[in-house]
DNA sequence: TATGCTGCATACTGACGAGTATCACAGGGA
DNA sequence: TCCCTGTGATACTCGTCAGTATGCAGCATA
């Protein structure tokens, strides 16, 4: 939160910022191909000779945009698994979860980020490059899901009853189909569906979930 | 499977089936605004005079073919389901599920239809009559997939552990957002994570599906 | 104050595609 | 045989948009 002294790299730097954070909007309402250049930046502030300034092309300028979402995400990821990694490593890490999935939730803000992630697997069919992307941040994410789940069963002292990879992967899965859902039917997810997903995975995990230490969720959150 | 005489009105309708069939093959392909109803009809062995003579514009095909789609998905539901229903109401009901879920995956070949319905949802956000179909499609799955649910716990005379409502949600979530996670990673889904799926939303239920009288699942069906 | 450099604006081009107008030609009915 | 209906082909218009060329303002160094 230091105030840099504004060089002209900055000023540049800003601007492309500016370009993606608008990129994001216009490309998650219009998709990729009903969305123009000069929407893109209008909504930033610019015209189109910014966006030919900073970026080769439109598909250079969502690629970017797709990298730069990826960090997000994963920033969020791991901030959120760090904290819970500082608190105790007891059973009760129901609130943690919760925890996360809200922050991923409410990411980009609405149904935004999971609108812009369809358009980057549709987009991603056409372009080998972003297919080698999603592909590999779709292994992290259940990687990093895996992990979790490990430590759930080292915690508890048990041996997994179902392959801890598989379990990754359904979790992933889970959630962005709910968020899918929630596209296709937007009164199909609400807070209790989150939580019976969560009773259902720690369930098949062999957590009882009706022993948490506190309940430290603020309902009205945004 | 009777042959008609080939009237008119039947020529009529089988160029519009073929049109309709093309535009699943290229919008799945290209995506809605990517595709062009020259190659949409050319796919189909005709030109645009013939898209436009069986159809008010390009959204009109596109909401006919999502018509369409929904139509045969639901034929193929509760085909298997009434296939289920003559059979015996015993608690192995888990071969049944894992056809239904086969019979839907193979619906339109591959990752065709998967694909398919995220332009579909994708698009619905610009086009309420779109949004409409789809949150009653929704529903209407989700009504379907409760009902298996609490067939299976009225089978085991059971009462719930979780609402029957959310668990439809989340299998449906689940379903789907395996399709998802199969497009963003193609080697993220196997067969194991579909039978690891199948075992955790039976484990929710209460059924223990280590005792399937029969196996009848032909491994190699393409 | 001159001079170069850089980041963005402005004006333009070329291509592509939805929609239209018109025509060819089939098959059915008298 | 002739007309008549309407399906589908062909050839066009018109708007839109990615990409380009050029201009220009601001800031730096001299």
């Amino acid at each position: 939160m230091t105030f840099e002294p504004l060089t002209p790299e900055r000023r540049r730097a800003m601007t492309r910022q500016h370009l993606l954070d608008a990129a994001a909007v216009v490309f998650a309402k219009n998709g990729f191909h009903g969305s123009t250049l000069d929407e893109v930046a209008a909504t930033a502030g610019f015209t189109k000779g910014a966006v030919y300034s900073n970026f080769k092309s439109k598909d250079d300028l969502f690629l970017a945009l797709l990298d730069e979402r990826i960090n997000r995400e994963f920033a969020v990821f791991s901030d959120v698994l760090e904290q819970g990694r500082l608190e105790d490593q007891g059973a009760d890490q129901l609130p943690r979860v919760r925890e996360l999935l809200h922050g991923l939730e409410g990411m980009s803000g609405g149904d935004t980020w999971t609108t812009l992630y369809l358009e980057f697997v549709l987009y991603a069919r056409h372009n080998p490059e972003a297919q080698a992307k999603l592909t590999a941040t779709a292994r992290r994410e259940r990687d990093l899901a895996q992990k979790l789940i490990e430590n759930e069963y080292a915690a508890i002292g048990e041996d997994p009853t179902f392959s801890t990879r598989e379990m990754a992967a359904i979790s992933v899965a889970l959630f962005n189909g709910l968020g899918l859902e929630r596209l296709a039917d937007p009164d199909a997810v609400t807070e209790t569906t989150i939580d019976t997903m969560l009773g259902v995975l720690f369930d098949a995990i062999g957590i009882d979930p009706d022993t948490p230490s506190e309940s430290p969720v603020t309902e009205g959150s945004k």
